[in-house]
RNA sequence: GGCUCGUUGGUGAAACGGUUAACACAUCGCCCUCUCAAGGCGACAUUCACGGGUUCGAAUCCCGUACGAGUCACCA
């Protein structure tokens, strides 16, 4: 059997976007579920004037942190490159193309201007009409194009279409589209700089590539068929198609980065994690056979089936995404846990407090790495409170009795030596036996005193345990004369 | 406007002519519990955009309507 091989193709914009990445996912997945699939990036920067520094190595540092390991491209190498547009067409390779389809009849050479074209469309919008551009350059005699050609006059060439007939492909997803020809317009293959335009580039590049399966956007579902003209032209096999379905902000608008929607490095610097991330965006168009939404990305690779991917464009739901980060922040091996939480108690806690302890009273609690700073700001400084926080009805307890807790806890606490969980944990216990009260309302009040919150990752022993005997009856002594 | 595509609960979705229309997130209860989380249990679409048709039987097939998206760039 073939060879399976993709590209992911971006052009370098910018951050990568959601969308963007899923595209990226989904076309890794197609190649690796084959034992020998390739996976290709390819970067297109035909569009000189959009390029944005920097953004190329956004491109490698999102892959890289993803685990969507390339096997051919431009800082890995490979057989088939260059593997930068920009390079390509250093190489002439794309205007030879170009020329030969010209000498085929499949394209012409075109002097027309730009702004002339863009008028005569708004003058048929206005007059309500479609409108297919009907190029005169294409009845220019040899002669005249070759003087004008050597007169420096600047000129792109044109795909030549015959409106007669329809043309159809069938995509992976979306199954069998056909057009009818003379709605397709002659789209420019070769710009007056000598670059490429993404539409002739894709195809010579994924044909000289040998890529097979096309993976992208559904966006390039209309302009497909011009494609497979241009590959029945070449005479080259056409390669298999999977067009997705767009990730959705809401239910009008795609996720842009134009809005400031969330990039792949906005979700990482608000504390998601990249194998989560990639996880949950496997998912937006696309459902596993099994019932099952945790999948490592080799998971993904061994489950991915593109007959199971969706024709609908799919919402992408923040919420769900911080659950799923929190399962695999939960999963976590420990020792892994606490060096990456690490850095956020550094931020938040300056006190000699056991960082590991902190980090296993985090370990069940925290969704996304952001929310801890939040959850820990009592530790260096005890916050000022207001003594209604004691009055909790499901603890039952109110000032008063907290008060009372507080002053039995505290004469236990200060008579113990080892103070470690255990032993304050069964002499907490008993001591809530001999009052004759529930466990809450004796752990409670101490909660509260030691945090000043009503909510704390950690229960009232495990705070205790970190503050340490000495300031743990500091903040009771402080929380005592509160309640007097 | 032309062409192409889409439409199952708030969200992601399953179902591939016959099920009480899975499952997950969210939401709401209850349980567990030294708070909150986590975990456990339960509730949550008499209905699959709408209208016709085919069929013994339709969310699933066909036609139409509505709404939405994409595209019609010397952007990708």
């Amino acid at each position: 059997m073939k060879e399976i091989r993709t590209r992911f193709a971006p052009s370098p914009t910018g951050y990568m976007h959601i969308g963007n990445l899923r595209t990226a996912l989904y076309a890794y997945l197609v190649a690796k579920k084959n034992e020998n699939g390739k996976f290709i990036l390819r970067i297109e920067d035909t569009d000189q004037e959009r390029l944005i520094e920097g953004a190329t190595d956004i491109i490698y540092d999102t892959l890289k942190a993803c685990g969507l390991k390339h096997d051919e491209g431009p800082d890995v190498g490979g057989p088939y490159g260059p593997y930068v547009q920009s390079e390509r067409v250093k190489q002439g390779l794309y205007k030879e193309y170009a020329m030969k389809l010209v000498e085929m009849g499949k394209a012409h050479i075109c002097f027309c201007h730009e702004e002339d074209i863009q008028a005569q469309k708004e003058v048929a919008e206005a007059k309500g009409e479609s409108f297919i551009y009907r190029d005169p350059c294409k009845r220019l005699s040899k002669e005249e194009i070759e003087r004008r050609v050597a007169s420096g006059e600047p000129y792109v060439i044109r795909q030549n279409i015959d409106p007669n007939g329809e043309t159809s492909f069938d995509d992976e997803v979306y199954g069998t589209i056909t057009v009818d020809n003379a709605t397709l317009d002659e789209m420019i293959l070769l710009k007056s700089d000598g670059f490429p335009t993404y539409n002739f580039a894709n195809v010579i590049d994924d044909h000289l590539m040998e890529i097979t399966d096309v993976v992208r956007g559904n966006e390039y579902l209309s302009s497909t068929p011009k494609y497979n003209l241009l590959y029945e032209a070449l005479g080259w096999p056409k390669p298999r198609y999977i067009h997705c379905p767009p990730v959705m902000k809401d239910e009008h608008h795609k996720l842009s980065k134009r809005n400031g929607d969330a990039s792949f490095q906005d979700l990482v610097a608000k504390g998601y994690l990249p194998e989560a991330i990639l996880n949950y965006i496997a998912l937006l168009g696309w459902a596993p056979e099994e019932e099952r939404e945790i999948y490592s990305l080799d998971e993904l690779a061994q489950a991915f089936n593109v007959k199971r991917i969706g024709t609908s464009g799919a919402i992408f739901d923040i919420e769900k995404l911080k659950w799923m980060n929190g399962v695999y922040m939960r999963e976590m091996d420990f020792d892994r846990y606490a060096e990456l939480v690490d850095p956020y108690i550094k931020k938040a806690v300056k006190g000699p407090y056991d960082h590991k302890a902190i980090a296993h009273i985090l370990k069940e609690r925290v969704n996304i790495l952001s929310e801890i700073e939040e959850m820990l700001d009592f530790f260096d400084e005890l916050p000022d409170y207001d003594i209604e926080l004691y009055r909790n009805k499901k603890m039952k307890t109110d000032p008063e009795i907290a008060r009372n807790s507080l002053i039995e806890a505290r004469s236990f606490l200060e008579s113990i030596d080892s103070y470690d969980h255990d032993t304050i944990y069964t002499g907490l216990v008993d001591l809530a036996q001999k009052m004759g009260v529930k466990n809450g309302v004796l752990m409670y009040p101490i909660r509260v005193a030691l945090s000043g919150k009503a909510f704390t990752p950690g229960g009232a022993i495990e705070l205790s345990c970190i503050l340490g005997k000495s300031e743990t009856l500091r903040r009771i002594d402080i929380a005592l004369k509160k309640l007097s």
